[in-house]
DNA sequence: GACCAGATTGTCT
DNA sequence: GACAATCTGGTCA
């Protein structure tokens, strides 16, 4: 199958149009303990100061800085204790500006996933955001990693043109009404229909 | 199937 | 000292 890791490039544009773009592609990582893919089905924006939902809108901390790194990069963070999140860097350096991954539909490493999951059912092995990190073993070592060079990459395997469906985001306090979670019709790998 | 509480810790006020 | 871009397992129907 032809596969081609996203660009910088991709990254730098428009973080709503990036998020868009990002369904139907592939997260993948490359660990010791082996390589899992994902399809991607379901994402969403963070914008930057202007955005009361993102970490960024407080300006930079020591926490998300990484958020406000070169785009192309990744932001990975703890939350709730116990549970990590992996967002895409956008637009440009200095913005604070990202694309977290929601779910992801299990491609290749299936057993693995199963395996960091503890549990046999694909469907419910990355459907939110906390579960494709654990699956995928993503945690903070990989924050601020090269997407694409680095453990983690994002690929592109055909030309897709899925259908998007444009909702509300999820589990945010502030500025819960805003479209800005996007996903995949039909795919019953996201998280929420 | 829907709703609710508990887990557990880094980070910011 | 409060809270968080969540998940899981329980109860009740």
């Amino acid at each position: 199958m032809q596969e081609k890791v996203l660009s910088k490039k991709f990254y730098e544009g428009d973080t709503v149009e990036v998020a868009r773009g990002l369904l139907g592609k592939y997260l993948a990582t490359f660990l010791p303990e082996g390589v899992t893919v994902g399809k991607i089905v379901e994402t969403e924006s963070y914008l930057g100061t202007a955005d009361p939902a993102s970490h960024s809108f407080k300006g930079p901390t020591k926490r998300n800085a990484s958020m406000f790194g070169l785009p192309g990069h990744a932001y990975v963070y703890f939350t709730y204790g116990m549970h990590y999140c992996f967002n895409a860097v956008t637009g440009r350096e200095g913005v604070g500006e990202a694309v977290l991954i929601r779910a992801l539909e299990p491609v290749e490493g299936i057993k693995l996933m199963q395996k960091r999951r503890g549990m046999k059912d694909t469907v419910q092995l990355c459907n939110g955001p906390a579960k494709l990190t654990q699956a995928l073993g993503i945690d903070r070592q990989l924050n601020g990693c090269n997407l694409t060079q680095g453990s983690i990459r994002i690929l592109q395997r055909q030309e897709e043109k899925p259908e998007i469906v444009t909702a509300p985001r999820i589990g945010i306090s502030q500025a819960k009404d805003l479209p800005l979670r996007f996903y995949i019709r039909g795919s019953r790998y996201i998280s929420k229909p």
